[in-house]
DNA sequence: CTCTACTTGATGTACGTTAGTCAGAAATGA
DNA sequence: TCATTTCTGACTAACGTACATCAAGTAGAG
């Protein structure tokens, strides 16, 4: 009643083991007559190969490659350590895990990896995209090479890529510009954009997400252009002091990206009363003690580790073509407030 | 260069190779300091079990037992149907899983459920519990026979069970309450629960957790004594439109159980001007209409399928005796607004 | 110092698949 | 019908671990 195996499949079919492998590897030197007997029987019988025993067999080892922005972001740095700790559990699955760093927003950099990784001929690649044509022209040249990329937490145009695990960053904006729009109630008044850089999806998605909200659902509120911060806290406190200065009616800012250090620092130094409600993404040591203070009043997530868990079980569903369950890649956004933080 | 295997371990460790399968395997008759060298080696040498060869050797399969209550409940019916389709993907991993209904909310007939998974000789036990005495016991028989017992969704006492899934549930009542609090900005006037049963415990969970932030953030809301509407449609119904009746000042609810279609009737026909705020629990076919209508502010959701998932690995992993990761547990809970709706 | 009782080693088989060799069978062409 | 090519079968040795058995070793109790 358990399982069958090949030897079931030799039976039915009145072949021998040989021959059976020989269907299931692609070998040649099968008539086409008895190549079809084989699989009528394995059809009947319901045969699945066993991934675990034909893996031993092989010793094979998946090298996975990934790409990820460098610098002082922590939500980055966060990333970094989770794949560390990935590496040492994915061991234990003959899997094995190489991470390069490169600058952020860098386009040409980015590409430039990827050909790195393209010539240590590893089995697939998981990397946070940055847009470009470069990029696009890399990935489709490792696709090409039969390398599979899936992109993390930032996508790429869907074309080119395998398979995107992230959140909905569509989503996720509307989502803030819905919790945002009911903290404001019945207040008038500017909202401020913080975002990072537009050359990413993410960024893009998300401000494209709040805009639509912010428009069909709050059109008291009134949207300033967003601030390109570079995800850098200095940046961002020295822009945003600057709009804060020129504009006293802002009752709401909504920061996409990173570098909330800067948007704290600016705010206290502002001052403004009553303060203007604040929703951020990422929860790290800073927008956590923010969110303590009052000063930021909910912070959008994205569960890294659950990310870099779904990005090898696809990117290896990938390489062993076994087919895809589409709710893998979706990862929720969490919301965490000053009442529910962990 | 390629990973290092018990044959090398032995070697190091300058035993045999039945030595080191006992101690890997845990099994007796090792003197202790013998434990200590090859434990030594395994570390020296980053030594990690290779899961495909170890399963493949034991050719064990995994008898895994879902219990979880029957009913009308769109909730656990989705759960019901969460469970085939990971019937069959879990069988490509050796683990076989059968599923047993008992009726909501009564300790006996879950006891009598245990005892039976119990007497059928399964390897683990998925439950989602009912708080009582007889389970208790029940579980305690089970967990003295060696099978693993993990509670999804709602939790037993924790002395009981191995392992917990499912979200928070008092940081879920908290985020109720951060969410409604905020929704009612400056309004004054009172605040009705309606609770599923609080044989639950995660229905106690989620009360606790809602009452400690309204006292201490929004202490102008008064609170209602919980309704007890059993889960079911037309309790929730007559007992929350008796309650409307009563109160004409009723700006926000917080349902934390079932029996959403209910909530929606009763409020419906009282009509109230302006509409109190309305956040609930579960994302089911009614309550995503009455998100889209306006009737309902909020949804908090936790992803069953994930949950399920995170079961299965939890309990494999007990089986194995594995290391857990504490964050496989934990599944996040997800806030729907209109906004982003799915 | 002997006699158990406990530790350790040696060895073999199994899990399901991959991959190779080699001999023999069947099909093909002339 | 023979020589040649193309298929097929029977074997075998891995892969890394699990698990059982038996023999031999060593320690501690008396």
């Amino acid at each position: 009643m358990s399982r069958p195996t090949v030897h079931d499949v030799a039976r039915v079919a009145k072949v021998s083991l040989s021959t059976v492998d020989r269907v299931l590897n692609g070998r040649d030197g099968v008539r086409a007559t008895t190549q079809e007997r084989v699989r009528a029987a394995m059809k009947q019988l319901g045969y699945e190969r066993d991934l675990m025993a034909a893996n031993l067999s092989r010793k094979r080892i998946y090298d996975i490659h990934f790409v990820i922005p460098d610098g002082p972001n922590s939500f980055m740095r966060n990333l970094a350590a989770e794949l560390e700790t990935h590496a040492r559990i994915a061991l234990r699955d003959r899997t094995e895990i190489t991470v390069s760093l490169v600058p952020p927003f860098d386009g040409r950099a980015l590409a430039a990896a990827l050909r790195r990784a393209k010539e240590a001929g590893v089995d697939g690649v998981v990397m946070v995209a940055t847009e470009s044509a470069e990029v696009r022209q890399a990935v489709s040249e490792l696709r090409a090479a039969g390398i599979q990329v899936v992109t993390l937490i930032s996508d790429l145009s869907a074309s080119a890529r395998a398979h995107f695990v992230g959140i909905d960053n569509v989503s996720a904006g509307r989502t803030a510009a819905g919790l945002l729009g009911r903290f404001c109630a019945d207040r008038r008044g500017r909202i401020a954009i913080v975002a990072g850089s537009m050359l990413v999806r993410d960024h893009v998605e998300r401000r494209l997400g709040f805009e639509q909200v912010m428009h069909a659902e709050f059109p008291d509120l009134d949207l300033l252009p967003p601030i390109e911060g570079g995800d850098e806290a200095a940046r961002v406190e020295a822009l945003l002091s600057d709009v804060l200065r020129k504009h006293d009616d802002i009752i709401g800012i909504y920061s996409l990206g990173g570098g909330n250090r800067g948007l704290r620092g600016a705010l206290d130094r502002a001052g403004a009363v009553p303060r203007p409600m604040v929703v951020v993404h990422e929860l790290t040591d800073q927008s956590r003690v923010a969110l303590q203070d009052g000063v930021f009043d909910a912070v959008l997530q994205q569960d890294i580790h659950r990310e870099v868990a779904s990005a090898l079980v696809i990117i290896r569903s990938l390489i062993e073509a076994v087919p895809i369950d589409a709710r893998t890649g979706l990862v929720h956004i969490e919301i965490f407030l000053r009442d529910n933080l962990r």
